[in-house]
DNA sequence: CCTTGTGAAGCTGTTCACAGCC
DNA sequence: GGCTGTGAACAGCTTCACAAGG
């Protein structure tokens, strides 16, 4: 059972695009939509990478895994560029989202603003207690989790949002995939299990505040034993 | 300008931890404290592994980083290792973080639960909008961005968390740094830069939902070409 | 015997440096 | 001349497989 995970062509199209790369397209993207904002045409890599925040290197390589969309010696068409990228993403169609446990987090993700520039639409709001069911936020009437399969089914929605507590996120990643939800982005603070070919990213708000802390410590040398490196 | 990030022991302690190491320590602290309130006293690395969500290997590599706190023949004393972590976390001391931008996110954020038992502390709130200055949010009033430089140096702040719009980040950003504030985790769509010595970690919520659809799009196989090998 | 701790191998991702092309 | 696209070197992370040690 070879994998084959091959950065190859395969008949015009890129395939195999690594996750790291995968990763930075959005960021890309978002450089890219405000150049044209600004009325830029076109512009280098160093420009470019310069906006995104990464290395000229690592953008050409990235952007080499899509295909050659620049001219040498003069850099990049900004809206082609911005074409291309956002076809490799999928982002020529909008993609329907679920949010599930519309608390503080919920109503927070149903009311962001980022969204449907991203081609991401929040379609339906789902929760489990019957308090809640029936409200009306960010201008959407909340759903009961019971009626899930219908919604996910009636919306086609693949895309999947746990923003629950934690003891409650199994259950509910569970319910998702039983609907037909194959991508699940994952707020609540645990591990869900899923079935193979369904994909789960995990954000997790207090890990990132933690190593933030990490770090907070190292700098104020907690034992301040150590000879006090600048930290350049 | 040498920079010493050697994985290698000073006086006792273990320096240099590998970042992607530091990045996983949060999430083994967070299934021991699960085993505790289990009542399981005692646990293997395959068992760890498993409530962590990572390979056991990885799990004893990077425990290794830290010493030899497990016992060959036997496991790790769970509650000791879940000192030890903590101890190198830098989680036997409470984080104040001060939180700008008291919209939806901001204000989700205040009153994340996850926080506290993680060594995290909202300690303030602040806006720039003089509406929302004043009010009440998660028991915490909200103070105007004027008033940074006090509450910072006040409560020796040194992590500040932005939830504004993105145009207003950079700026935000900065009111952090001249503050005092050394680590600022970014949640607004929009690349902040600071001095040396400041870490910033993103999150960007879009770009997490793009991620997914970009696999999504994959799966459903736009061009339906490829021989469909079952991703495991 | 069992499980940890760890050199070594392998893999992924980053950076360099330059050939290729406009 | 200038910038892209990319092989090759490099660095970091993961996984394996086994020696070390209770």
């Amino acid at each position: 059972m070879t994998i084959l995970r091959s950065p190859r062509l395969a008949d015009g199209t890129a395939r195999g695009i690594p996750d790291a790369t995968v990763a930075r397209l959005p960021v890309y993207l978002r450089a890219l939509n405000a150049l044209t904002e600004q009325g830029v045409g076109s512009c280098s890599s160093i420009e470019l990478a310069e906006k995104a925040g990464v290395n000229p290197a690592k953008l050409r390589k990235d952007l080499s895994y899509l295909g050659s969309y620049g001219t040498r010696g003069v850099g990049y068409d900004v809206e082609y560029l911005r074409y291309q990228i956002a076809r490799e993403m999928g982002q020529t169609q909008d993609w329907e989202v679920v949010i599930v446990g519309i608390g503080n987090l919920g109503s927070a993700l149903s009311a962001y603003q980022g969204f449907s520039t991203r081609g991401i639409r929040v379609a339906a709001l789902v929760d489990a207690d019957p308090q809640r069911v029936g409200s009306t936020v960010s201008g959407l009437t909340v759903s009961s989790l019971d009626d899930l399969d219908a919604i996910v089914a009636d919306r086609s929605i693949s895309i999947g949002v746990i923003a629950t507590p934690g003891d409650a996120a199994q259950q509910v990643a569970d319910r998702l995939v039983a609907a037909g939800v194959t991508s699940i982005l994952n707020f609540a603070p645990a591990l869900v299990q899923v079935p193979d070919g369904v994909d789960v990213r995990k954000v997790d708000l207090s890990v990132e505040l933690q190593i933030l802390a990490y770090h907070e410590q190292r700098k104020t040398g907690t034992d301040s034993k150590e000879p006090k490196v600048s930290n350049a």
